[in-house]
DNA sequence: GATCCGTTATATCGAACCGATACGTCGAAC
DNA sequence: GTTCGACGTATCGGTTCGATATAACGGATC
């Protein structure tokens, strides 16, 4: 899960760790908390298995050395130089600051890891965190997939608020004022998230029968009945 | 936090496992999935620190022959025997590897336990499960720390807006329409928790202003919308 | 009446994750 | 001139999760 994560970041842009944890937190915002006791494990395991890189592993003496001679032939060293020229540029202390940075990019098993993690859609955690990370990648995600994640996510929080309702009805007199107003306010936020999907779900229809290009596939084949 | 949780149900009633895994998904509703995989070491865990006792151990025969003498040709008897000696070679009391249901019952130190765990305020985990976990057994709270926490909740969530917000702008080039659409809508999710909250506090200070209030007898009427 | 299957029930294992903490550099405030 | 906070990488102990094993029972199904 927070593997997705990281390739996602990683596949707009190299970066370190400090800024994936800012990007993970704040940009994203999915995540409550992702603590580096669990993303730098995360970034091991990912190199261990091939599928990022340290692109780039030292503060401006591996970034002037990048900048001056570009013979890497790395694409992710060339975009370093660039960032850092611009960050010298603008000024920007944080390009030499702290200690030892490491700048992490995507290799080609990264891509493939990112594409297979993303439309999984039977091997699900099927949590709430799992979805809105999901949907913040989904542009990456064919029409069919991506329109199939919302209708999964639908049905789902469906069946939550039918569960729910089954059980204030059941257990009604064991329920407590506070719980009740909890259990209340939690109905109306799963409704209101439903029509919300509703919208998603409907402005995903236009787009895939008024216009016939899906972002990986060529509109070769009518859909089938 | 998961052992808050127990001790709580525990304290309305006395209750095995399986039940309170149940009642931890279904009825208090707030954690999403708890898996047997925490519960029952953090059963372990409260029963090692004497705030939970076995109040009846419904053992089966085959268990009481496992545990003496292993009298029955079965296999399963066997391993359950092995388990069992290992258990007790483990110096674990009352491990019965049998299918008999354990019904767990809070102890004094149990009670104290609950209580200081309840009204912690400052070693607080603050993210959204603690504060829905603390309003369900909020009726245990004397009203100035459940006012307390009400406002503190409703800080953390002001604050979360604020950030969302400065996110937004801040980098909204970088930003793509679904997680746009994502952040919106948790937007709109918290200022919706936040009317909610004050809906709860203005109930609070009226109880609290108008009459004295006394820890075992909250407000019979908690507002909803 | 033997067999399959879903529910009730306890328990463990490996992997993942979190919070705290340590180690370390830098600029700014005081 | 030193404390303070920001950046930055890393590990540790403990908690939690998901999957799985074990086992007894009741009800279908053949």
């Amino acid at each position: 899960m927070l593997e997705l994560a990281i390739l996602g970041l990683l596949k707009e842009q190299d970066l370190h760790g400090y800024e994936l944890k800012k990007r993970l937190t704040e940009t994203t915002g999915v995540f409550a908390s992702v603590s580096f006791g669990s993303l730098y494990p995360a970034l091991a395991r990912l190199q261990a298995a091939g599928a990022v890189k340290a692109v780039e592993a030292n503060t401006s003496a591996a970034v002037l050395a990048a900048a001056s001679v570009p013979v890497t032939g790395s694409l992710g060293a060339e975009l370093a130089a660039l960032r850092a020229r611009r960050a010298i540029a603008k000024s920007m202390p944080s390009a030499s600051t702290g200690r030892g940075r490491k700048v992490y990019g995507l290799t080609d098993i990264g891509e493939q890891l990112f594409t297979d993690l993303l439309a999984a859609s039977e091997s699900n955690g099927e949590d709430d965190r799992s979805f809105g990370l999901r949907l913040a990648f989904a542009r990456y995600l064919p029409a069919d997939l991506r329109l199939g994640l919302l209708e999964r996510r639908r049905a789902q929080l469906v069946e939550r608020l039918a569960r729910t309702r089954t059980t204030m009805r059941a257990g009604r007199e064991r329920i407590d004022a506070y719980t009740r107003s909890l259990m209340e306010h939690g109905t109306e936020t799963t409704e209101r998230d439903i029509s919300w999907l509703d919208g998603l779900i409907a402005a995903e229809r236009v787009h895939v029968t008024s216009q016939h290009n899906s972002p990986s596939h060529p509109p070769s084949s009518v859909q089938h009945h």
